[in-house]
DNA sequence: CTCGATTTAGATACACTGTATCACAACTGG
DNA sequence: CCAGTTGTGATACAGTGTATCTAAATCGAG
């Protein structure tokens, strides 16, 4: 990039070092001094990563390469690979903080319950990653005080404030969790049409059995097909506010 | 973990039409030919492993060693690991399958909602093995089917009921998805009471800086322990049924 | 300035993972 | 009997997270 400063490369002066760099130093371009990404952009790589291949395709190695660095340069930012996980989580988690809070405690709960769901839809590995250790990060803290905050005006003791937040998140969280084909990476069997004929098939021949009338009644689309899974989200956060006002 | 080759040449990744068994694992007979370890043992011996240290303790050598075989005798029984976890979530969630179900629909969702809930403390690995492929073993399906006939005699359209079951079940695995500490396993750091001093620690510092009045007036304690898990889990059932009872 | 001690960078090594592949034995149909 | 198929046991491969070792740079003291 920089013209060619042949002032400083290093310790040359030692004959036969052995991998030395092929080539004359002449045709070599100046070492083009790679600086060390920062905390955001490795964060950031990794979510690109995992977003466009599954969490699974986040490996220390490849977040490197996708930063032309080498691997255990990153571990000067974290000290496990669990840890960029939880920073990863709580950078997308900070998507669903709103600016505003609804002033209707139903309406915020909702509001923010929505802005979550979003988060999960576009980034499915956050639903998987949530459950693997507790989260603290200061944008995850931001979105519980916004849940807390929504009910503040109602006069309700704590113990009841900290179970309808739990209860929302779980709600949310579960919803997208359990939604069929929700991770998108291609590892995932559930896109892929030929096993998608073999589990019709399958619920077909379970449904004709006789010992599945509901689910026969159902049928096999609607437990492979998540296309209903707005209305099915909607509708259960309704019912769960609906319970809320009737106890609060 | 999964070497899900990602980026890389597409086309040559197909999976292998000869040795590859075709049809879901469920449509496969168990191959009872082979005396060895059977399918139960493997499961069992793959269940006693993840129960004990983590779904990640879960290894195809390790489930052998166990069972005093090779690793590849294993895959007689299923084509990839992920079939072999499949087998083991079917396995356990027999355990949230109810003899009988109550008349009443209201205790029957919620005998539902405790039995699966009961499963997933004393396997804390079949949520996250919940989330990661559609569930379609008889063993899930016998669940659906319960959590559909609880509203049978309700005179609700189907897709009001799905909604029901989908939502009962979304709240109940993301309530044990989100507990802080679910996972017993060694690897956890929520166990440690190092972690615990620190955690508490640095919410003080949150909670001292003013920005998160709510959180501060819950106090660490309550976002770190769970030992108010099973009253949220009740209280948020409860509220989650009546909005049901208020709409059916 | 010089010379040891200490910190830092860079690479390699280790113990694992899931599973494809291969060499070879055994059985089977012609 | 031989050819071909099938099964079996072992090894190989391409990856993983991260500990550890080596060499270079920096720094403090004399």
């Amino acid at each position: 990039m920089a013209p060619t400063r042949a002032g400083q490369h290093p310790g040359t002066s030692d004959p036969a070092q052995g991998p030395a760099p092929a080539g004359l130093i002449w045709t070599r371009p100046p070492k083009e001094k790679r600086e060390r990404p920062d905390r955001e952009a490795i964060v950031a790589a990794a979510t690109g990563l995992a977003d466009a291949h599954g969490l699974d395709a986040v490996s220390i190695r490849r977040v490197a390469a996708a930063l032309q660095t080498r691997p255990m340069d990153l571990y000067g930012y974290f000290a496990r690979k669990d840890e960029l996980i939880d920073l990863m989580v709580d950078e997308v988690i900070a998507g669903a903080v709103l600016d505003e809070i609804p002033r209707d405690w139903r309406d915020a709960l909702a509001a923010i319950a929505r802005a979550l769901r979003a988060v999960c839809l576009a980034h499915p590995w956050v639903v998987t990653a949530a459950g693997r250790q507790a989260l603290l990060g200061p944008n995850v803290m931001r979105h519980a005080e916004q849940s807390l905050e929504a009910t503040a005006a109602l006069g309700l003791d704590q113990a009841k404030r900290l179970a309808i937040w739990r209860a929302v998140d779980s709600y949310t969280l579960g919803h997208a969790h359990i939604s069929p084909g929700r991770d998108q990476s291609e590892g995932n069997t559930a896109h892929d049409p030929g096993w998608r004929a073999e589990a019709e098939a399958y619920l077909q021949g379970l449904a004709s059995s006789g010992n599945f009338p509901n689910l026969a009644a159902v049928g096999a689309a609607g437990l492979l097909h998540n296309q209903y899974d707005e209305l099915t989200f909607e509708t259960g956060l309704g019912w769960l506010l609906t319970g809320i006002a009737a106890d609060a």
